[in-house]
DNA sequence: AACCATCACTTGAACTTTCAAGTTACGCCC
DNA sequence: GGGCGTAACTTGAAAGTTCAAGTGATGGTT
């Protein structure tokens, strides 16, 4: 987590340096930094949520989900990242951890020699089965539940709006589908 | 990044079990995945920004933001970790490698021979003074700017609720003061 | 003044993520 | 039908994070 330097007098810059940064206003920070502690609060909250009822860190828990929700229970690797947005190798070197604990298999893709599904073991879906209530439970309490219908929606809108400008452009280096 | 199951179907459920988990309605489930989605990419991407422009990740960054704030540019490890709501052991490693950098320096606390300072130095002083307006207009570029001033201000309430939500109470581990 | 629970911080190992560099397969163009 | 640019995925090492255990101080208590 992190912020941006309060003004420019903490930095010894003139209020206006040559390229006149647009600093943050007061209110504008005050909105960041409760944007990065809440996040950074409610990600660990989470994580460590389900490292201890279901033994894995939250993305990897979502990876499962994706799969279980899939068509028969399989992805395709490139897919499942494009979903979950992260990188196809943080992806292997995920998957590769879920298979070891049995709750993934991989599977080749017949129309396609390079290509693997990540498909769902039954044990998979039993740990699912077994930790979804718990982990429904944590989210309603640390957000939904203290959130009116009106926050909520909002919420919806602006992280809508966010995600949506971050996906199609640019985009970092091994992203490409971001492109 | 991680989402719930979607229903309760999905997982060869009956629609309320023994304990009757209230599962997320479709309206909430896309207010989830919006914010997991956003939350992900946008840390991804100030983490590359700050990576490239900066050569240190997002958190590290924002601790020599705490510590060009604080009164002689230094702060106790374990007040700077509260600030940062990380625990102190991430707190340890990450001033390790800050001070390697050359941007932090360590100081003893004279009053308490258990206490530590970390002190921004002159150099970390200037990466931040050299990096702030690249990343002030990051952060403006993929949130501020996409925002009316309406949702700003929603999007600062929220975030307040949720963090103090998962400030005082609970808290696991290592995080004492969350206490 | 010795005891001891607690505090402030560190350490090392295990795990996860990132980054750059592979490998193999596809598809198309000539 | 042999190139060749690209796609799909993996790999290994470096960097970062977590977890549990460890080291000294500190501040009562007795």
């Amino acid at each position: 987590m992190s912020t941006l330097p309060t003004s420019a007098a903490a930095l010894d810059r003139p209020p206006q340096s040559a390229e006149a940064p647009r600093w943050l206003s007061d209110e504008e920070q005050r909105v960041w930094r409760a944007y990065l502690h809440a996040t950074t609060l409610l990600e660990d909250h989470l994580d460590r949520q389900l490292q201890r009822d279901a033994g894995m860190p939250h993305i990897y828990y979502g990876l499962l989900v994706q799969l279980v929700e899939a068509p028969r229970r399989r992805l395709r690797m490139t897919e499942l990242a494009k979903n979950m947005k992260i990188t196809r190798s943080r992806l292997s070197h995920a998957v590769a951890r879920l298979e070891k604990n049995g709750w993934v298999r991989r599977e080749d893709c017949p129309s396609d020699k390079r290509g693997q599904f990540a498909v769902l073991t039954d044990e998979g879906n039993e740990v699912l089965r077994r930790t979804a209530p718990g982990h429904v439970a944590a989210v309603r309490h640390a957000l939904f539940d203290r959130l009116t219908p009106e926050q909520q929606q909002s919420l919806g809108e602006i992280m809508q709006i966010v995600a949506e400008g971050l996906q199609p452009q640019d985009a970092g280096a091994d992203l490409p589908w971001l492109r």
